[in-house]
DNA sequence: GCTTTTGTACTGACTGGTCAGTTCGAGAGG
DNA sequence: CCTCTCGAACTGACCAGTCAGTACAAAAGC
């Protein structure tokens, strides 16, 4: 068992319980529990029960920003989009944890490097595909694309939550196509 | 000062500070601090810091729910969601702490009713005026209302969010412009 | 008119419990 | 032997909730 085993063994742990109760509810005792380790251990790999969020966070944003720009794939800027639309509905039907977590936190000042971070890294995936279909002329020469890009990531990630919640057996791809037609304004 | 408008400030004191730093993280202490009451009263009237946070809820997604609701007016169904998004937009410009409170603890299973409440009345304007314009033939006949709704309802969320953060001075109707834009996809 | 009682709103010191973080002796493993 | 882990006991700060008492206005009694 290394070392970095065992930090991913508390990050699982931590991210479901804080996804569940929040950052100040969840006590070191029950994350180090559930992970199956000795509280001690936690504070000799983290330091801190803030310095272990903080990089949870940081793990789980980069991975997240990993998985958009992979899936920044597609002929036309538009088609792109729809694809990052996916991939970020992807990456939270297997991390949803995380995404009520980023939702609860997010905007927290107390947690502003790992806000940065996500503007810069996550939403960046968005703020450039927007621009390229602006540059391509697919999209309004005058869009707001931070405000775009934003708009979209809230959506995705609202919905990814709500999804859970209330229709998981729904496939992922029918919520894909309904935000899609959404962002699309495909009237039939 | 009667007993009503003590609870309006102890209300006032809880939302700010439960935006700035989470439930949890907030003491019954600071908020009767900042309310200018003691302790005590806040108990007095709300029995317990439980009791206090769920009142709270229940009356600010009352507010919203009627601002929303007031908002739905226009000719056709599609621009009556165009001012459903501005009069969102507009609730969350004036009552901004309640807007990060709302997507911090919404998903909580703890306030299992103020999310019904909030599904059921603040949502359902949203659902509603797109079944509309299903019926009007202005959108596909098959859409997934009840995902478009929170769709649209966590954009402009996680917007109002973002704006007070990065933007505060960019009018209103310029970002409501960009997100009914994107939700018409206006290709220009 | 005047006291006395009653009800309502509020106060703030106090209690009992919780939790982050520490310390330490002992063991595992590479 | 050096790094990592364990378990368990401990400390000190912090906090939800309690409770005995204050303030005061509006009846009630005389």
């Amino acid at each position: 068992m290394s070392r970095a085993d065992t930090r991913l063994k508390v990050f699982g742990a931590a991210i479901e319980l804080i996804a569940e109760q929040g950052y100040s509810a969840t006590t070191v005792e029950a994350i180090a529990e559930r992970a199956g380790v000795a509280k001690g251990t936690v504070f000799y790999n983290f330091g801190s029960k803030e310095a272990l969020f903080a990089a949870l966070l940081e793990h789980s944003i980069g991975r997240l920003s990993e998985a958009l720009a992979e899936a920044a794939e597609g002929e036309r800027p538009l088609d792109r989009l729809d694809a990052v639309v996916l991939g970020q509905l992807r990456f939270f039907e297997q991390y949803g944890p995380f995404a009520r977590v980023l939702l609860a936190e997010m905007w927290r000042t107390a947690w502003q490097e790992a806000v940065t971070q996500l503007r810069e890294r996550a939403l960046g995936v968005y703020a450039r595909v927007l621009r390229e279909a602006v540059a391509a002329g697919e999209l309004r020469a005058d869009l707001d694309v931070e405000t775009a890009a934003t708009a979209v990531f809230g959506m995705v990630l609202t919905v990814s939550i709500e999804r859970r919640v209330t229709r998981p057996d729904q496939p992922i791809e029918r919520t894909h196509e309904t935000l899609v037609d959404l962002l699309r304004g495909r009237l039939r």
